[in-house]
DNA sequence: TCATATACTGATAAATTTATCAGTATAGCC
DNA sequence: GGCTATACTGATAAATTTATCAGTATATGA
């Protein structure tokens, strides 16, 4: 695994809340999960830009931070399940008011010379 | 400068959001300018746990964001103030929500060993 | 003249995150 | 026996972000 070097920040509630949900596709499987369990298998195809790879380590993560639970059947070839838990369900307010913001301002930035946008 | 190889990925509200707030200090500089502008030097003792360079690279992404902007005063030697614009303004509701789920739920995970929390 | 204070920028290293690709295990079916 | 489908994991490379450290410019005042 990986040994980290830098402790991670968390003084404020805020940097604390970005290590859960924080990332390139943390909300993105949380946003997926809101209608129900899934599969992992559909879970990928519902976030097709991201690798399979990457879903499986985020999906490690999220349920470490228990903002999603899994439920294993015992068939083969195997079957598992997905889902929020009741913390996990606790962050769509915040989902919603990012984007919210995002998609309200989104137009701020299209007349902009891209270069003049990226960091 | 640097050259991005793989596209930001902005597909929903979100993923947007957190280009222009996410990463490291962002949230943090926007915070810090909440009671009203600050100077190089008084934003660089608000953040101490960040170093100067740092402050500064995000400083230039959210001025190009449009979320804070400048006062350069024609003074030797140079000063300078940051403010929030009114966009910058508009995450505050944002911030308060990231910062009020991690302070509340910041608890969940005392209980836990550290080696299951992380990534 | 020379050091000072201030607001930056450049170059590069280190750390971290994400991507790529290949491999494991196993019951059931042909 | 060999193939399939499924849910993973490991190793490593590539990309990106953050850290470290040094340097620029300039009016002012000692």
């Amino acid at each position: 695994m990986h040994q980290r070097k830098i402790p991670l920040y968390a003084g404020c509630g805020y940097s604390f809340t970005m290590q859960i949900i924080g990332g390139k596709w943390k909300i993105c499987i949380i946003d997926a999960l809101r209608d129900g369990p899934l599969r992992p298998s559909e879970l990928f195809k519902a976030i097709p830009d991201a690798t399979e790879r990457v879903i499986n380590q985020k999906i490690k993560e999220l349920l470490n931070h228990k903002i999603i639970n899994r439920t294993i059947y015992a068939q083969q070839p195997p079957r598992s399940e997905y889902f929020l838990t009741e913390l996990g369900r606790s962050v769509f307010p915040l989902i919603d008011s990012l984007d919210d913001w995002g998609e309200k301002n989104r137009a701020v930035y299209e007349d902009v010379n891209p270069e003049n946008i990226s960091r």
